[in-house]
DNA sequence: GACAACGCTGAGGTTACCTCAACATGAGGG
DNA sequence: CCCTCATGTTGAGGTAACCTCAGCGTTGTC
């Protein structure tokens, strides 16, 4: 009885917890949908901002994809004039991928974007709720 | 001073929302290889389970993708003998979509894995964070 | 100096979505 | 009754974001 009430808590958390997230991610694609960047370009000007300029492959590996898709993405980049390509001086076979002052504003445009947003879901609780949250989560994260 | 601390945990709140979101998800992902389902296919299969059979186009707005699109989820999942199609008998045009005996053992097996994995991840939280975290999240989904 | 390993990219494939048009059926008006 | 317009599904073909594999030049090792 006390685990089928644990039980049915818990699968009510999950629930809420996808809800959320869902909802969070929803409101985020719509916030930056101004700025007209896939959610992988989004993630590879994060990773650019940072950890600053990286080899391609470096790129691929933090976004977990493979060189190949890499190369497309920081195509794309470079075409909306995000990010700039220069050969690595210290090995003449890598490309160092780094953001472009263009880059850079729009690095921090979605990130301020992607703050407020979290913050108009969260503005609901309280101080003392916001607490609460943050600790669980950070249990849960570590 | 005062606002840009609340900026700060505000933040760090979104970040660590993030970071456990991924975790679940990435958790989840491993969880239902098995079953070797994509996810559009489960979230079908979750669809079916809570409303019963329905039209296609009925199965399409739930998963909000085109009728085009659940025209070829469905024809996966018959394929592997977890849904049926049959006529509408009450609009020749339209096909009605159900679980098969199979598919409503699939949808429980896959749902009680996923269960299982909130579980894992919540199991570190006492009865009393749990609760908190329940409240709280419930706060944020309404 | 030969040669295996590495870093990037061209070529072409896969998956999961999309739009558009065709087809059959249904519903309402003249 | 038939004509027209709307609806439900699907065939055909397109797109975006990934993939693998092979080829190119470069590097490091023996």
């Amino acid at each position: 009885m006390h685990d089928t009430a644990a039980g049915a808590e818990d699968e009510s958390l999950l629930e809420a917890f996808w809800a959320v997230t869902r909802r969070l991610r929803h409101r985020t694609r719509i916030a930056l949908e101004p700025w007209n960047v896939s959610p992988s370009q989004s993630r590879a000007i994060g990773v650019l901002t940072r950890h600053g300029e990286m080899r391609l492959s470096a790129l691929a590996e933090h976004l977990r994809i493979a060189p190949r898709s890499a190369t497309e993405v920081v195509d794309d980049l470079q075409q909306r004039g995000l990010v700039s390509r220069r050969p690595d001086p210290a090995d003449r076979r890598a490309t160092l991928v780094a953001l472009t002052g263009e880059g850079e504003a729009t690095a921090t445009a979605i990130h301020d974007a992607r703050t407020a947003e979290g913050e108009r879901l969260f503005a609901v609780l309280g101080e003392a709720d916001r607490a609460e949250l943050t600790r669980i989560l950070r249990a849960l994260r570590d």
